[in-house]
DNA sequence: TCATAATATAACCATATCGTTATATCAATA
DNA sequence: TATTGATATAACGATATGGTTATATTATGA
């Protein structure tokens, strides 16, 4: 690949939410709704990191009704050389959550 | 690490002329007077992108009298999950200025 | 010690980034 | 079909980024 979609990918990965997403959708797929209450942002902030993201080639989106799903495109992260074993493992922030009562049912 | 710090090192690499200086001192270190010739921008900017690698803990420097050569700092790499095998060897850069007399004889 | 070469820092500017609020789009359902 | 809920897009503003030129710093050598 070009050094500059690797660059390019690395920039997308280069953000804290952004970085938190891709860590969180490691350990499985999430629907924005799911995402948005997990960071202290608006939903249409979500949906920017989201998109950006996605034109990197990282994530896909699946939706399921009302729902969109997004996931790893974990072939493109091997592609980059980058490794997601190094992250910590961010899905206590949506069992939170979800024992709280503040997550929306959507599967 | 803490997921800041990582998302600082990736964004870090996350510019092309950054990502480049980093293809390339995988090769071998280099001397700032090597790396300007090699990217068409003027020597501060060379300076505070590695100013900006140095800071992410991702280059360290070593003067050798007037000069100072720049390493890669491969442990660090290592630690945010990034692996250099998918990088292009870019040494022909510096091979052909080399060839075309436009590298100053810094070692 | 003074001139020169290499590098770093300062000040500045144009553009990108990341947040916001308001609004549009799309699917589900009463 | 009208309403509601989820998501995306638009428009905007504050700050960050990446370049420039000018200048300061540091080391070498006549």
């Amino acid at each position: 690949m070009e050094i500059e979609k690797i660059a390019d990918a690395l920039k997308a990965l280069g953000d804290p939410t952004r970085l938190q997403i891709v860590a969180l959708l490691n350990s499985r797929d999430c629907c924005v709704c799911e995402l948005v209450p997990v960071f202290g942002i608006s939903q249409p902030a979500i949906s920017k990191h989201l998109f950006r993201l996605k034109t990197a080639g990282l994530v896909k989106e699946t939706r399921r009704g009302q729902w969109v799903f997004y996931s790893l495109i974990r072939e493109q992260l091997e592609t980059i050389g980058f490794s997601l074993t190094h992250l910590p493992d961010l899905s206590y922030k949506l069992k939170e959550l979800e024992q709280q009562g503040l997550l929306v049912q959507c599967n």
